[in-house]
DNA sequence: GCTTGACTTAAAGCCAGCTCCAGAGTTTAC
DNA sequence: GTAAACTCTGGAGCTGGCTTTAAGTCAAGC
């Protein structure tokens, strides 16, 4: 697969694929004998893990410490699984804190509502005393 | 209250809260004779909101809208109604988002946990056979 | 009255995370 | 075989959101 069809099957730039290589954040893809990237079946894993990674927000920073101990092999599993549960965690508390302001937007949204007829309420109330 | 203690209060840098201000998040704050800011209860109720809303990923932009719209009064009660439905409606979107790769972390976590079990068991197998 | 420290502004600087560009090589279609 | 379309690299540039800096004003304590 090359590199402008994993771009188009994940929805992810030319650019930020080889941004991402670059930087790590997927093992380096393997290339045909003239250099362009030739993405494996695992190289496309990688593409979608690291952008559902992301858009949960996750810092590149983190997934590349997360790649490079995938790269030293069994021995990193356990640094592995913590710095998922750490990120998990993360993740756990600022779900908490949208889900909160998700709440307090409702709230505030149905009180617009009340202010809106109260609003014209008062219109149609000056319109008869017209 | 002056700059400072607001900032301490909400835990927002006083750079932060001079740039909220100077970019129209925060309505005008009153000011004292000589110039400096002197924030009313409103004023804190606005540096709480926009601390709230900013926690939830929504854009400077956005909340410069609504303090604008807020600014010029109830004919745009229905615009700001609906300018918060559209955030809501995109923090859900996020959120739901967020919890799929919360779940697909524990997922993770859990598979992690098996490997890490294997990979102890093989390594006291071998003590064994030594 | 002078120092110290908090405040003011405008402008520049910084960081994460892309995004674009130039210049060169490669592949594809006709 | 050549034009068009694609890919490569390294490096510059951009955006959002602060943060720092420089240069100045002001108030309180000694």
């Amino acid at each position: 697969m090359n590199i402008s069809e994993v771009s188009k099957k994940y929805g992810i730039s030319i650019d930020t694929l080889r941004y991402y290589e670059k930087e790590g954040l997927i093992p380096p893809v393997r290339r045909s004998e003239s250099g362009l990237r030739d993405y494996s079946e695992q190289d496309c894993g990688w593409v979608e893990f690291i952008k559902c990674m992301r858009g949960a927000g996750l810092s590149i920073d983190t997934l590349r410490q997360y790649i490079l101990l995938y790269g030293k092999g069994n021995r990193t599993l356990q640094k592995r699984k913590n710095l998922l549960i750490a990120e998990r965690d993360k993740l756990q508390a600022r779900i908490a804190q949208m889900q909160q302001t998700l709440q307090r937007l409702d709230y505030k949204i149905e009180s617009y509502e009340e202010r809106i007829v109260a609003c014209e309420k008062e219109l149609l109330q000056k319109r008869k005393t017209k």
